[in-house]
DNA sequence: GCACTCTGGGGAAGCGCTCCCAACATTGAA
DNA sequence: TTCAATGTTGGGAGCGCTTCCCCAGAGTGC
């Protein structure tokens, strides 16, 4: 009853006495009861569940070829539901393996990703799985890491040859912006992040892309691509529709860009404000995007797929494929018309 | 360059053996360098770099004493973007403290949520955080947890003194209430969880104890409890409204029976369908919810301030609080009216 | 009856690290 | 010059666990 603390938790030497036998018989029957008689096996488990004792998985883990269990996972923002569901993923993977996975948030610092990345590496995690922010990534080179396979996941790191899961941005920007062209539209806005984000930069390319091919005009005036949050995206957008030629759709990038866009088409409307009501083309779901007062086209794909590939591609490193090359899977995304 | 497997990491002893120290030096310099000459650190600091020397943190916390670093964070849905945010919120005041994250996903599960506790202890997490599943909860009893401290967030468990976060879902859900009364009406129908889920309970009780007060009948065929995701809310909400006398707003007590609700308020306005267009009362914010088509009062709390006040405690409690009672901290809601 | 194998069990060592203590060097004061 | 105090360094031990090795005893085949 009384949590003094210092009521250290019970060891195996304790458990192996209140059991009367030796440690050693205590550690194997943990070890699943080989060449242990069933008597003694039952009188562990009795002793083990009255001290209340858990296996010291860190001692355990010391033991050299001993892996330790876990996962380390850094992802950008926990707080987009996007990443979260990622995480998700991963989880799953790694709980059928048997594997625990710790959880850090750069927040796009790569000063903190690289102390996460040290941190995990002082944990023994056996594999790395992040979703590398864009600043300069020496930390991230093999002979840094040693023994620990590393997986990217959403975007590549330029010089870094490791497993990698990507979604088919390219692919994808450009088959939005095709259907907004295809709706008749040619005045085309693009909100979405800077270029040096990844999936900005191919997502751009994809919208580029499909503007040049059709002949449409690709106008700096309202190609909007430094926004990162809700406030700075809606910023953007009413910069653009605020202009006497204000495009008639928008694409946007990602989730982040679409809400802002949205939230500021919404005021627009509510306070009947004059000009277009822009169709919007969205990479990356929403939740309602049905019950929006404008067509929204939403470019959707599972996050938690992704983060399923991705620990799938780390387990398959950790197993047989140890020394393979480098693999990038590419997931497909689909093009949702309202 | 090449990544065998099994060149192992560097241990103390390599980098002292590179410095031409000993063992005992390097730890020195490492923990700061305390009563260590400044040529020797320098030199030591560059077998590190050298040598791509990460510190064995499972190692070090194998001494008694020697904190882990670690904290265990069981939630019930990653997915949720309302966990999402309150595990960011713990991460960061984690962070402050240079303690890191362990983070599992229970789904509610309370089996996995033992099994997760359990390697939790075992990994030496110097304390829990917890969103408990509503299942048996033997496994959370001082006498089993021993030394390890644990927050209980979101949710209480019966019998089971420790700290613990909670929104005022009472007192929300009854001003949510009376804003829809107040605007005259007085069939309200209730969407939310089992009874058996804390918050389900809280809420249904702040509705319920509004109505009453009012005098507005309390119809079980207008209160639906028992669904978990958008879908089955969706049904419940197509239920409610299918009545000849549907009830002209809803209450729903969680962000899943929202969404669902919503849906099928668009569903029938864009399908033409006769009947009401409710008003609704939403217990947890969701986005872009000034562009529904029907009035959304928004009960609103910030999980990541949750998270933060949760790992608040923790650290209170691994501080100088050790022995003080159980605290319970309720924070507060806000009624933001469309 | 004997040599052999097989099973169940214990002891010793050591994983990487840090605490404790001893040894030595250096300094300032007496 | 001597002594004590302080600063700097290294050696030994042990944290909790498991792998390797060995031993006792039972069973087996001849």
């Amino acid at each position: 009853m009384s949590t003094t603390r210092g009521a250290r938790q019970p060891t195996i030497k304790e458990v192996a006495r209140s059991a009367g036998v030796s440690p050693m018989t205590v550690s194997r029957t943990l070890a699943g009861g080989r060449n242990v008689r069933p008597d003694l096996q039952e009188r562990v488990m009795a002793a083990v569940r009255e001290l209340g004792y858990y296996r010291n998985e860190n001692a355990r883990s010391l033991r050299p070829g001993q892996p330790s269990g876990l996962i380390g996972v850094a992802i950008t923002n926990l707080a987009n539901p996007y990443y979260g569901n990622f995480a998700l993923g991963v989880e799953e993977v790694a709980a059928e393996h048997g594997r625990r996975m710790i959880l850090g948030n750069t927040g796009e610092d790569d000063a903190r990703e690289r102390q996460l990345v040290s941190d995990f590496i002082g944990r023994q995690v056996e594999g790395l799985i992040l979703v590398p922010t864009s600043g300069d990534a020496a930390h991230l080179r093999p002979e840094r890491l040693g023994d620990v396979p590393l997986v990217l996941a959403s975007r590549r790191v330029l010089g870094l040859e490791v497993d990698t899961v990507l979604l088919d941005d390219v692919g994808g920007a450009y088959r939005g912006t095709i259907a907004l062209l295809d709706a008749g539209h040619t005045r085309i806005g693009f909100l979405g992040n800077r270029s040096s984000v990844f999936t900005g930069e191919r997502r751009y390319k994809g919208y580029e892309q499909a503007m040049l091919e059709r002949g449409a005009p690709v106008e700096p005036a309202i190609v909007a691509r430094d926004q990162q949050d809700v406030v700075s995206a809606s910023r953007a957008a009413r910069a653009m529709l605020d202009r006497p030629d204000a495009p008639t759709a928008i694409f946007s990038a990602n989730n982040r860009n679409t809400i802002g866009a949205l939230r500021e088409i919404g005021r627009r409307i509510r306070e009947g404000l004059p000009g277009p009501r822009p169709a919007v083309v969205s990479f990356d779901d929403f939740e309602l995007s049905e019950l929006m007062p404008v067509p929204v086209t939403v470019i959707d794909h599972d996050a938690r797929l992704l983060g399923r590939e991705a620990a799938t591609l780390l387990f398959a490193r950790l197993g047989d494929g140890a020394g393979a090359a480098a693999r990038t899977v590419e997931l497909p995304v689909s093009v949702e018309h309202p």
